[in-house]
This record gives C-alpha cells, sequence and structure tokens, in this order.
DNA sequence: CTTGTGGCCTGAGGGC
DNA sequence: TGCCCTCAGGCCACAA
C-alpha cells in the first residue's frame, strides 16, 4: 500500500456525502480546534465567536477545497483543505470518534458534530467573509475547478504559460483540483511524458489530455476515492481506486499498455510515475500514408 | 517568469 | 521482533 492522499475527488465525495446527510440547515453551536497555527484569515478565538448561532447554508467545493456557507447579514464561509491527511466525519457522539488526530470540531444544534481529523496537521481551516476569501493568497487566486472548466478556457489558461506539463498541471492557479495521483493517471492516459513543454503540445493532444483528466476524476470519483489510508468518507467507506489504477504508484510493475516496466522520477518536485515507452516527450508524427 | 530546495508533520514500510 | 531511517505529499517561503 501506497501513500495516497485526498485530491479532488475525495472532497467531491465528502460534498457529497455531507448533503446525503443533511447537514444543511444546521446551526452552528461552537468552534473548537487544537491547531490554532492552521487557521486562516480569522483566530481561534474570532471564529468561535463569530460563528455561534450561524446557520449551514450551502456546501460546496473548488478545485481542493470545500466551503461551508454560514448563514447573517455578513455571509461567512468555513473552508477544508484536507492537504495529504486531512478527513471529515459527521458523529453524534464526540467520545466515541474523537481520537488524538482530531484537529477541529465543528459542534451543531442538535448534538452532531462535524469532525475535522488530520494525522499530519498539514490541513487548513479558512474562516472569513467573501471578500476576505478573495484576499487569501491561496483561495484569491484559485484557478477554475477542473470539473467545471470549459476545453476553451482550459487551454487558454494553460497556453498563457510555460513549462512542463506535469508542474502546470498541478499548479492550482491554473486550474484547481488535480493532484500528483491525477497528474501521473491522466498523462499515462494521453500518452505524455510529464516533462512534455506545453509550449510544444499540440492542440489535439491537450484536447485529449482535458479529457482524461476528467475521466480519471469521474472514474476516482465512482471508484469511490482514492483512500488507502489517510482518508476516508465521512461515513467510515474506504475507496476503491485500487481497481482504477493504472501508473501511480506501479513503480516496480510493467505497464498495463506495453506491458514494459514503468519509472519513477522526481518531477516537479513530486515522485512521478511513468512508463517511458508509452510516454515519450517527442512524439514522433506518423508518415503520411501510415497507420 | 521559471525551477529547485527545505520545512511543515506523522505513520508506513524497508532494511537489518 | 523491533528499531532506525527514509519517504510520502500540498503548499509556501525563499533563493537562483
Amino acid at each position: 500500500m501506497k501513500n495516497i492522499m485526498p485530491e479532488l475527488p475525495e472532497v467531491e465525495i465528502t460534498k457529497q456525502k455531507l448533503i446525503e446527510q443533511k447537514i444543511k440547515g444546521a446551526v452552528v453551536e461552537d468552534f473548537w480546534t487544537d491547531r490554532p497555527q492552521n487557521l486562516k484569515l480569522f483566530s481561534d478565538i474570532k471564529i468561535q465567536k463569530d460563528i455561534r448561532g450561524r446557520k449551514i447554508i450551502s456546501i460546496e467545493r473548488r478545485g481542493k477545497v470545500l466551503f461551508l456557507g454560514l448563514s447573517g447579514r455578513d455571509k461567512k464561509n468555513l473552508a477544508f483543505h484536507f492537504r495529504m491527511s486531512g478527513r471529515l466525519i459527521l458523529a453524534e457522539d464526540v467520545k466515541k470518534f474523537k481520537d488524538t488526530s482530531t484537529r477541529a470540531i465543528v459542534f451543531l444544534k442538535g448534538g452532531k458534530k462535524i469532525l475535522f481529523r488530520d494525522p499530519r496537521k498539514f490541513g487548513v481551516i479558512w474562516y472569513g467573509g467573501p471578500d476576505e476569501l478573495k484576499q487569501d493568497p491561496y483561495l484569491g487566486f484559485l484557478g477554475p475547478d477542473m470539473l467545471e472548466v470549459t476545453f476553451r478556457v482550459f487551454l487558454e489558461r494553460l497556453k498563457k504559460r510555460k513549462g512542463k506539463i506535469k508542474s502546470l498541471l498541478l499548479d492550482q492557479k491554473i486550474v484547481s483540483g488535480i493532484g500528483n495521483i491525477i497528474a501521473d493517471e491522466a498523462l499515462w492516459y494521453s500518452k505524455l511524458h510529464p516533462e512534455t513543454e506545453i509550449k510544444k503540445m499540440s492542440k489535439a493532444q491537450i484536447r485529449k489530455l482535458y479529457s482524461d483528466i476528467r475521466r480519471v476524476i469521474h472514474n476516482i470519483i465512482k471508484a469511490g476515492g482514492t483512500t488507502l489510508r489517510d482518508w476516508a468518507h465521512p461515513d467510515g467507506k474506504e475507496g476503491g481506486y485500487e481497481k482504477v489504477r493504472r501508473i501511480y504508484g506501479r513503480g516496480k510493475k510493467n505497464c498495463f499498455r506495453c506491458k514494459n516496466p514503468v519509472s519513477r522520477a522526481v518531477i516537479a518536485g513530486r515522485g512521478t510515475t511513468f512508463c517511458p515507452k508509452c510516454q515519450k516527450i517527442d512524439k514522433v508524427s506518423t508518415p503520411a500514408g501510415g497507420r
């Protein structure tokens, strides 16, 4: 088992579960955290004071960020970034579910609690109004969500930049929601070397990559998430990503497509798994009359 | 503008 | 078996 972290699909599944569990309309009674240093925009004291009595009016996702919209004359948002090991659990009984990796609790009227669990303490929580969120260096520059963005916009935003495709895909300012797993999987489907320069990519290649990324995301959501270890659904179920995984973490195995051994390298600062045979940097164009 | 490195963290897993 | 060490990764700060 390899390290698998929450990416867009986990956040999307969390969102769906929270909607199913009908937390919309619930009134917040209190907020607690043991990691005030992981809070953005508001301090723990200020959140606690400000959040009481507000109603959860929306549950949304953009990229890897989950937003709980809160009622009030001055609307607020409580937003979560799970980073590597975060997850949300809806619990009735805190004593039963709270453990040493519980970093924050949102207490709801009626006895339910939203627990933010994050063993590695990398997760981030924002609290603030729309204007404050816009001024945050991460949220304020977050690109369009990968499941929402059109091909036209995806192409336009990528083409404005230069560099290697993998590092651009991971840049949340261009489009949001792509993490290391999705990037490696999609590049494999698209038969692109992760170090391919964006400037050298054809429109057709980018179009295929666009649809492969969306296909990978949809497949992982359908499989129930990438969870192998850190992440779990709010209701405790685990993900079935193993079944759809094609390249990520298969370092010493053979490519599902060409049966040659896959490679592992550090690219864009991340562990990267790819098939050197299928994913060549310079694709030789098909000779006229070929194929 | 770009790339690279170290730091934040803890738990898993390899080596012995 | 159990200890030690390295690695995993999203993002940021900082340097080149």
